[in-house]
DNA sequence: CAGTGAGCGAGCTTCCGCTTGACTT
């Protein structure tokens, strides 16, 4: 029987740790936190100093339960969870639960999970540190009081949906994407002309090569730019001087949680969440180092190994030792960057993970190497009738470095091409004069966010952290104030000069397609409406920078600067009376916008957020007259929708004709368009547009659907509103929107079950439903 | 499943950070 319990986090880590440590220690993990802040009543009692209480969550009574029965039997527990502020506070929470003494119990840290690192640890154990738990707690305090207290105002002032909600990050998350929605919606291109010019020369292989040299810089003006193509006409061209400058580039820091989710969206195209679904997989299976830091430190003995895989596979030239500085203020470091365990080994057996792991692996081993050297070329090229200069630039890579392995992605596609290869150039030499353009170039808007990229900018404003990027993002989907979508681009004309070897100037237009997104992430109505209210009346939550301002009021806390009630009072007095003033006062949001007068009334035209979502209404309530009303489609947005569109959708709904005997009218309803037809609906098949199918492209699919529909019908009762239903898993009985599910004895006379029969079988599984319920209630 | 465009009324929703599993008609 072991001496000693030692307690960790993460249970991958605890079998490491045991091997490590052998005999005398058993080591257990705790699953992250094992006791959170009560529901009732916010769980903080604000008339008492803020004193937070705690209890033992249901999923987490289980762990509780055994660790506290194993701490009873061990001479000596040690509480070894991560070095950071809640690490901290897991301690703490463990001591608490466990009864243990808070001055005695050993509480140890370490930062990476070798055997020198945790024996080091194991030898000297400090005590849980107050300072740091009660930073956690008014972190804690601080984010329940703002979501439990805003949440509801949105309940009140917006309405909309059952679940919205607002919180220190998911807020600001939003905000953020709203914003650049709307900078990409005022956003006017303007456009310049970009001159190059194309000549040919020998190459070292005396083979003729073309070169492009671009012009002096950008042309505000189709007229100027046609004056200088014109200017050039007839013209020599000589090269005037060359240039030649070392240039090198330098390999990226190993991964943290943010530049993994980065750089596995931009190379692999993973999506935040599966990027840390197959991390974890990695992780759980040894693979990795942890998959949720902050840090890019490497241990001693993953650079050891490093060393010894760059120098045998490349050789010593290839290798550099590199110590990276975390940029990042908020870190706080409490393990090691994402490596592989093991970097001898190349790639991993499993399909599924294969890709992220190299990606680690390269990112790893490249962080180590040598810069890639380059040598730039800039040769200034004299115009005989111009006192302009045209200039070419070339690179060519020396040495290849890092790159050898791995070179880092970009969010944007560069529109400036990259430096291509010159051919040899001498001073005065006379150029072979192929051809001149000028090229309209648009400005473009910021792109909107992917997910990765919006981890990133959540990372530099210091908001959220490695564990909760990826739950942010499903949760602000999920409240459906954020959608991921594609976007069409538009078409644009593109105005092409060009100046040809017989020196004649040519107009050319063609067009390009602009616009166009993936997987890019968009607000919807409502994140704008709630964005817009929460900025109007809580300002100061909705700052950008409120998180890194308390931070710094955290950190006092944990210095012992501060106390952490008497910084929660400082923030929750004024806070709490904007909440009372705001629920008192404050409008509901609609988001209202005018779009114009219908001509057919006069009456006003505005698109607004109803009860149902986003709409657009002809007239005012309180006219005599009843307003009238439609649903925006998907795509479109309060925001951006024109008069004329809004007036198209008002033509639903259309009426088609009689189909026998009963009229056939088409909608668009809550699940898509339909067509009704005596009594009953048939959603439109992909193809049919609402506003343009015809009653002879209808008819048939009815009597299609109708029939298919028959088939499915197996007995309706009609006064009970019954029905038995075959389905894939065989026949089973529907009343209103619930489904019953048959015994087999039962769906083998599905056919002649009687009205009796069926109500008995509904009344049976209502009063004793299946598993799913009747587990909850044990859990209880 | 295909309405509606509100709030006396009943009751419900919600935060951020730590961690993994076990749900299917």
């Amino acid at each position: 029987m072991a001496k000693n319990l030692l307690i960790v986090e993460s249970p991958a880590k605890a079998k490491t740790i045991e091997k490590i440590l052998g005999g005398d220690f058993e080591v257990k993990s705790c699953y992250g936190h094992i006791r959170d802040l009560e529901k009732d009543d916010m769980g903080i009692d604000l008339n008492n100093n803020y004193t937070p209480r705690y209890m033992v969550p249901e999923d987490k009574e289980k762990v509780v339960k055994e660790l506290k029965s194993l701490a009873k039997k061990a001479d000596e527990v040690w509480l070894a969870s991560d070095e950071d502020r809640e690490g901290e506070s897991i301690s703490w929470h463990l001591a608490e639960v466990l009864g243990l003494d808070p001055v005695n119990t050993k509480r140890i840290v370490f930062h990476e999970i070798t055997a020198p690192a945790i024996k080091k640890a194991v030898a000297s154990p400090r005590r849980i540190n107050m300072d740091l738990v009660n930073a956690q707690q008014a972190r804690r305090v601080l984010d329940r009081l703002v979501g439990f207290e805003l949440s509801p105002v949105l309940w009140r002032k917006i309405g909309m949906q059952r679940s919205l909600s607002a919180g220190r990050v998911q807020s600001v998350a939003v905000r953020l994407i709203a914003e650049r929605e709307r900078e990409i919606n005022a956003f006017k291109s303007e456009s310049s002309y970009k001159v190059e010019a194309f000549f040919s020369a020998k190459d070292i292989n005396s083979k003729s090569v073309t070169f492009k040299a671009d012009g002096p810089a950008k042309i505000s003006s189709q007229q100027t730019a046609l004056q200088f193509l014109e200017s050039c006409k007839g013209a020599a061209y000589k090269v005037a001087d060359i240039q030649v400058k070392p240039a090198k580039r330098t390999p990226a820091a190993p991964f943290t949680t943010s530049t993994l989710q980065q750089e596995a969206s931009r190379k692999l195209g993973y999506s935040v969440s599966k990027t840390m679904l197959l991390a974890q997989k990695l992780y759980e299976s040894g693979q990795i180092t942890y998959m949720r830091t902050d840090s890019v430190n490497l241990s001693d003995t993953a650079m050891g190994d490093i060393r010894n895989e760059i120098t045998q596979s490349y050789g010593n030239n290839y290798y550099q030792s590199r110590q990276y500085k975390n940029k990042n203020e908020s870190a706080q470091e409490a393990h090691e960057a994402i490596r592989p365990t093991y970097m001898n080994a190349h790639t991993v057996d499993d399909q599924d993970t294969r890709r992220l792991y190299e990606l680690i692996w390269k990112r790893t081993i490249a962080s180590q190497m040598s810069d890639a050297e380059f040598e730039k070329t800039i040769a200034k090229i004299s115009i005989s009738t111009n006192k302009d200069q045209l200039s070419a630039t070339g690179e060519v890579m020396k040495f290849d470095g890092f790159l050898k392995v791995y070179l880092e992605g970009k969010d944007e596609e560069d529109e400036e091409d990259t430096d291509g290869m010159l051919p040899p150039l001498t001073v005065s030499q006379t150029l072979d004069f192929t051809k001149m353009t000028a090229t309209e170039k648009f400005t473009r808007p910021a792109p909107r966010y992917t997910e990765a990229s919006l981890v990133k900018k959540m990372e530099e404003l210091g908001i959220g952290r490695p564990s909760t990027y990826a739950p942010t993002i499903s949760t602000i989907m999920k409240r459906n104030y954020v959608e991921k979508r594609d976007k069409e681009g538009v078409k644009r004309d593109v105005n092409i000069l060009e100046l040809t070897k017989k020196d004649e100037v040519k107009k050319e237009v063609i067009q390009e397609n602009t616009g166009a997104e993936k997987s890019k992430l968009f607000p919807t109505d409502l994140g704008l409406v709630v964005t817009d209210f929460l900025k109007q009346h809580f300002q100061k939550v909705m700052d950008y920078n409120f998180t890194a301002k308390i931070e710094e009021e955290f950190d006092e806390i944990a210095g012992g600067k501060l106390k952490w009630n008497n910084m929660i009072d400082g923030f929750y007095k004024p806070f709490h009376s904007n909440i009372e003033v705001t629920l008192e006062t404050a409008e509901r949001a609609k988001g209202e916008r005018e779009l114009g007068v219908d001509a057919a009334s006069g009456k006003k035209v505005i698109a607004r957020m109803g009860r149902y979502g986003p709409m657009v209404q002809i007239g005012h309530q309180d006219d005599e007259e009843k307003p009238r009303f439609a649903k925006l489609k998907a795509s479109q947005s309060i925001e951006t929708i024109s008069y004329d569109e809004a007036m198209e959708l008002f033509k639903l709904p259309r009426m088609l004709g009689e189909f026998e005997g009963s009229d056939v009218s088409v909608n668009i309803g809550r699940f898509g368009p339909y067509a009704a037809h005596d009594k009953k609906f048939y959603s439109l098949n992909k193809e049919m547009d609402p506003y343009s199918v015809t009653l002879e492209e209808i008819a048939p699919m009815i009597a299609e659907k109708r029939q298919a529909k028959d088939e499915r019908t197996i007995k309706v009762f009609e006064k009970e509103k019954i029905q038995v239903l075959k389905g894939p898993y065989g026949p089973y009985i529907k009343q209103g929107l619930r489904n019953y599910k048959l015994s087999k004895e039962q769906q083998e006379r599905a056919a002649e079950l009687t009205i009796e029969e069926v109500k008995a079988i509904i009344e049976e599984l209502k009063a004793n439903p299946p598993k799913k319920v009747a587990r909850k209630k044990k859990a209880k």
